[in-house]
DNA sequence: CGATAATGTCTTGCGTGCAATCTAATTGCC
DNA sequence: GGCAATTAGATTGCACGCAAGACATTATCG
């Protein structure tokens, strides 16, 4: 109450949270997020690690700023993430010979291996869903993300709309 | 190698990051939490802490437990959350009178009068976006999320009604 | 060639998210 | 009433995710 705001009548309350798309992304990464856990936990891997897992069967060998473009990531999050998997002996990690800033993340055999692992857990986890509507949907994010990519700070800075 | 089922001749790698719905969702909503950052960052408020406020603004006092059903997050986010909100003037919190198991956040004049700064951050995020597509993304998402919740271990689906 | 800027990664500090466990309060059941 | 089961939050431990700064290496320009 005690809106001092002009009401045009057809004027909707813009706080009114089911009205942010924000908010069901949040939610269904959290959400999604939780259901891939016990999933990957058989694989002794967290989500973001089996997402750079997929970038590593991929593409292997790969930089981690290479890494980081491709999931949107800063190495604040990835190097201490990397580490881990390093310590559970998926890939290791060593600097470049030609340009010594960089750090080539290579995978070993066992991150190799556990790829035949992995195979199964797209389907496990689309058990009992129907595939439809589902690509629309992916496509439709996809063209979210490349138009939020670039706003991002961290890859340009024009403003200009 | 690897037949790993019935090939179909459309069958294609199941790994592929492309493939999968859950890292758009992932990356899209890194993405908005970087940009919605700066401009919550002018009311002090993180991201979450602004879902927060806005269930509040919405409704208000509500329990712990209704906050979380709402945002599909649970006692061990939110407590320490809160517990920052209220440190930060925003929110009081205290048990329920009839229920001593239940804490019922309120808000504080302060967290009221923040809604008027509030008002213009989701104009200030669409700036530049045309909304076309972007309603029906949300139902989308928002669909998603309804099945999701539903596979949830935690669903605190304390439907009342 | 040397100063300077840019680049790539690491580190720090803070705020989530979540599983697992714990505690206190209420409900159920007899 | 008495006591197990349930419920609502709090706590603990771990792993992100990000901003900001530190650092070494490479590129650039005079």
């Amino acid at each position: 109450m005690s809106d001092a705001g002009l009401t045009l009548g057809l004027e909707e309350d813009p706080l009114l949270l089911d009205r942010q798309i924000c908010f069901p992304l949040y939610a269904a990464t959290n959400l999604l997020g939780r259901l891939y856990g016990p999933v990957l936990g058989k694989l002794n891997l967290t989500y973001p690690q089996y997402l750079v897992m997929l970038v590593l069967w991929e593409q292997q060998p790969q930089t981690i700023g290479a890494l980081g473009a491709r999931l949107y990531l800063d190495s604040g999050t990835l190097t201490p993430l990397l580490k881990r998997m390093e310590g559970a002996g998926l890939l290791s990690r060593a600097r470049d010979q030609n340009d010594e800033r960089r750090v080539v993340v290579t995978l070993t055999k066992r991150g190799k291996t556990l790829r035949n692992q992995a195979l199964h857990v797209p389907e496990t986890m689309a058990n009992g869903y129907n595939a439809e509507g589902v690509d629309a949907l992916r496509e439709s994010v996809r063209d979210l993300v490349s138009i939020l990519a670039q706003h991002s700070t961290r890859s340009r800075g024009s403003k200009t709309a």
